[in-house]
Formats: C-alpha cells, sequence, structure tokens
DNA sequence: AATTGACCTGGAAA
DNA sequence: ATTTCCAGGTCAA
C-alpha cells in the first residue's frame, strides 16, 4: 500500500511524463480494442487519439504511432513494478495478430471480409473487474454498462487520482462489495435487478475464498476451460455467456467464445443457416454455436470471436458510433460515496 | 430436459 | 406527449 499521489494539472505536465513501449499499429488499434466491448472503464479525450482509463490500480492515457504505444501514467495505488511491463500483458503483445489471421483466413474465407476492420486483441484484464462488470452487462446496453461501472468504482472504490477536476477510482475489492447494504444502494442507483446479482456473487465469493479461488481458475494455474466455465456459474448473475467472456478475457482460456445475440446472428448468416429458425439464444443453441466455432477457429478461438463481434458492432449502425462518443464526454453525477 | 416469461433501466423509435 | 422497443442474458416456474 501507498499513498495516492495528486493529479496533475495541465497537459504540459502530462506530456513530460510520457513512455513508450514497441508496439506495431497492425497488432493493435487502440480505439477498436478499448471501446469494442471488453472493457468499460475507458474514455477517448478530446484530443481523438489518446484514451484514458483505469486498470491495474493506475490511471493510464494511451496513444500510439506507427511503431509505438505510447503511456503515461498519472497516479497509482502500486509501487512502480515496472508499468511498462503491466501495459504489454494488459494488451497481451507477446501474441501475433498477424499469424493468427493467417490462420483464421486460412480455415474461415469470411475473414477475407473481416479484414478492414482495424487491429483487435483480446485484453488480458483483471478478473474482478471483468467478473462484476459482465454481471452488468445481461440484457442490457453498452452506454449502461459503462454508466453502471463507473459508479461502482466511485462508490465502493478507492480514489487514485484526479485529472482536469476528474476523479479517478480504482476498481473495488470482492470484500467491499459484499458489505450488507450493497444490493440496497446499487438498486437505488439505478441497477436494478443486477444489484442482487453483484451483492450475491461478491457474498458467494468471499465465502468460497475470495480473488484467490477466481485466479486459480486461470489456464495457466491448471484449471481447464470447461472446470473454469462451470465454477463460474455458479455464482449468481452468471451464466454461460457472461461465464465465457470471464474465462476468455480474464482467465486466459481463449478458446472460450461467449455467444451473445450478435455472434448468434453472425452463426445465422455466416456459418449455421439452419439455427434462423431459432429466435433466441438458448443454452443449447449457445453450446452449438460455440463448439462449432471453436472447431472452427481453434484455441484461440475467442479472439477471432472478438473480430467478429467488433465488425457486426461496427457496422450494424454508425448511429451507435456517435450517439456513444457522445455519451461518453458528458460528465456526471451526483454520486454519494457509501463508506 | 426443454420452453417460456419476467426482470430493472433509460434512451430511441414508433 | 406517451407508449413500445431494445440492449454483449439469467433465472425459475
Amino acid at each position: 500500500m501507498t499513498s495516492t499521489s495528486e493529479g496533475y494539472k495541465s497537459c504540459e505536465n502530462i506530456s513530460k511524463k510520457e513512455k513508450s513501449i514497441f508496439c506495431d499499429i497492425k497488432e493493435l488499434d487502440l480505439r477498436i480494442t478499448l471501446k469494442g466491448g471488453q472493457s468499460f472503464r475507458w474514455i477517448e479525450c478530446n484530443d481523438g487519439k489518446s484514451f484514458r482509463g483505469v486498470f491495474s490500480s493506475t490511471v493510464w492515457t494511451l496513444m500510439q504511432n506507427d511503431d509505438k504505444l505510447i503511456y503515461t501514467i498519472h497516479g497509482s495505488l502500486k509501487e512502480d513494478v515496472g508499468f511498462s511491463k503491466i501495459l504489454s500483458d494488459y494488451f497481451r503483445l507477446n501474441l501475433s495478430l498477424k499469424e493468427n489471421l493467417r490462420t483464421w483466413a486460412s480455415v474461415d474465407s469470411h475473414f477475407e471480409s473481416y479484414n478492414k476492420l482495424g487491429a483487435v486483441r483480446i485484453l488480458n484484464q483483471d478478473v474482478v473487474e471483468n467478473l462484476f462488470s459482465f454481471i452488468c452487462s445481461s440484457n442490457n446496453n453498452i452506454i449502461r454498462i459503462s454508466g453502471m461501472v463507473e459508479k461502482l468504482c466511485k462508490i465502493f472504490g478507492t480514489r487514485i487520482c484526479a485529472i482536469e477536476d476528474q476523479e479517478y477510482y480504482d476498481f473495488p475489492t470482492i470484500e467491499a462489495l459484499s458489505k450488507p447494504n450493497v444490493e440496497f444502494n446499487l438498486r437505488k442507483e439505478g441497477f436494478g435487478y443486477r444489484a442482487g446479482y453483484i451483492s450475491k456473487s461478491a457474498q458467494k465469493l468471499l465465502s468460497l475464498g475470495g480473488k484467490k479461488w477466481l485466479l486459480q481458475l486461470k489456464k495457466e494455474n491448471g484449471t481447464t476451460y470447461e472446470s473454469a466455465k462451470e465454477s463460474l456459474m455458479s455464482l449468481p448473475g452468471v451464466g454461460p455467456k457472461v461465464a465465457d467472456c470471464i474465462c476468455l478475457m480474464s482467465l486466459g482460456h481463449l478458446e472460450a467464445i461467449p455467444v451473445d445475440t450478435h455472434i448468434f446472428q453472425v452463426a445465422c448468416t455466416n456459418y449455421i443457416p439452419h439455427l434462423s429458425k431459432q429466435s433466441n439464444v438458448t443454452p443449447k443453441i449457445n453450446q452449438e454455436v460455440s463448439s462449432y466455432l471453436r472447431r472452427l477457429w481453434g484455441p484461440l478461438a475467442g479472439w477471432a470471436q472478438a473480430i467478429v463481434f467488433c465488425m457486426k458492432i461496427n457496422s450494424s449502425n454508425s448511429q451507435n458510433r456517435k450517439r456513444s462518443i457522445q455519451q461518453g464526454r458528458k460528465k456526471s453525477t451526483k454520486i454519494t460515496k457509501v463508506k
């Protein structure tokens, strides 16, 4: 634990702190990766080229050029433990998109048409943040999910620093979310029925062993994808789709394919036409789509899924983009901090 | 075991 | 101005 640092007032100060790591722009498109429905905490800055957000208990501003990923640290609850490595791990820069695109294109002719999209990567996110974020995602839209995640941080998270009158908070701990009045407060804040899912999942997690229990579900710690998914689904508010999101985005099970309405629709038109008779995504359909695409795309199928998903939400209607930009800029709110 | 409807909310479309 | 529809689903009858 360290004390929180103060925010920097001016842009001049910020730019002095810039550092960078090597990263080919063909391997990473910041906009589509950060604003593509994986993480809900990134804001596009007014300059139109940089993005600001929180991960790893640290406030970052990110931008890129042809061969570098440039970052600024504004504040952190951590000691300086090598931010370049943390950043590289977050984007999984050790994996080559180019190589995998070749593989997917060779087994799936549809990938030629997905090619005009920028370089989408699967973020390696914190499992606690990812879990509660995707509990919020059910039957919900990305704009409101983002608002809810920010509220969780503001109400139950630790303050990191302020930049230009904007306060930045860490994502709350499981302990903070399992306090007795969490459900009531979240209902009051407009979370709807997800308030109960969040509170009950936090309490159950705590009784299972907290964050350690989640971390032990990682692939690198020896748990299989199927076993991790099954364990996650024992938590309230976590069904097959949300469990797959967590497996893919924060547990290292890159073969996991979250099947939502968008992927289901693409599967109907491009891959499994006979599914079109089905009107909604049942667990059985979910399983069928998921395993079909996993067989097709291979061990990193979830990454391929993310590309298809981004393709879909970008093309479906370009009005969504304009709307989300406007929403992202407007600042809020009147939230009361709860002790 | 598979189907079906309810579930919170807020912004857009009807 | 109101009502209906919809959004990265889950749960229980």
